[in-house]
DNA sequence: CTGCCTGCAAACTCTTTGCACGAAT
DNA sequence: ATTCGTGCAAAGAGTTTGCAGGCAG
């Protein structure tokens, strides 16, 4: 945890180093993105990485954050997250551990991560099975909030707040 | 599958009686919502339904056909399939089977169901060690057309055409 | 008859895009 | 100097909603 905080500054070298060597340049609102995104300890949207990339630039726009996050995407320096609501949810990739699914709470609107390890071994599974390379993985569950609360992990970010 | 067709009427009163149970109306227009949906034999948008809802009854309207998905939905007759693009898809469900995954095309854009039973057993451990009801489970992967075609299962529809 | 249901069109929300200016290389 | 990146505002796409009239019960 406090390593994360350690190794923002060489993260963010990894991204000028990844926006070099696509070609792309090393703007003052790319790197306020970054940070910004760096910055939320969960998930975030479009919207709240504007905000606070502001905070960092205030130069920062809308146009430019939305310009912004497929190339941290590609970059895998974030990861998107799509559960299916009208709108995006991203997370920095602060640690590369195993696949991720998601919980989500139908009451408190909110999204825990959680690991499945075993998925990586039902992608080998499916790939095999029909001879294909995997590209990604999705796995949602959706539950309710009463029961997360009565397990003493909702409102409490008991696994991993979103 | 000819019993599915076989079926239709019968499925149709169900509709019915669920429409009535929920002191809905039956109206032409939801009827030929129903017979436009049962008629696509897998994966179809809103867009997709209103224009065969209106071979059927030309009077529906798009905001009908918006209105009458979430019925639908919840009568349990056809179901959601949200892959995470722009808009939706839904699929008549016409065999109450086993947990369907999504397999997703990137190259030709179509969708595959395949049966994913042990997903049941997934859903109970999740909801044991967290002590919740789990409401719903979403799993897709996603995979490279060419390597779906070299299986022998895309373009050809040898899982479910999508 | 009552009031839910409908079609129409406008509104909404998130995201993308055209354009002219500004900044990185 | 070039050329890519940016902010602004308008456009886009799918879906939702307000309203006045219509039809089911």
């Amino acid at each position: 945890m406090e390593q994360n905080t350690a190794n923002i500054d060489s993260v963010r070298e990894t991204f000028k180093e990844f926006l070099t060597s696509k070609g792309l340049r090393v703007t003052n609102q790319r790197l306020a993105i970054f940070d910004a995104a760096y910055s939320h300890a969960d998930h975030f949207t479009a919207e709240d990485l504007l905000e606070r990339a502001r905070e960092i630039d205030d130069s920062v726009s809308r146009a430019t954050v939305y310009r912004a996050l497929p190339i941290l995407t590609e970059s895998s320096l974030i990861r998107e997250v799509d559960v299916g609501r009208d709108y995006k949810f991203y997370m920095a990739n602060k640690n590369a551990t195993t696949f991720q699914a998601q919980v989500i709470c139908l009451d408190c609107e909110k999204i825990f991560e959680i690991d499945a390890p075993f998925m990586e071994w039902y992608g080998k599974t499916v790939a095999d099975k029909l001879s294909l390379n995997v590209e990604s993985q999705r796995l949602q569950v959706t539950a309710r909030c009463n029961e997360l609360r009565e397990a003493g992990i909702c409102e409490r970010g008991g696994i991993s707040k979103g």
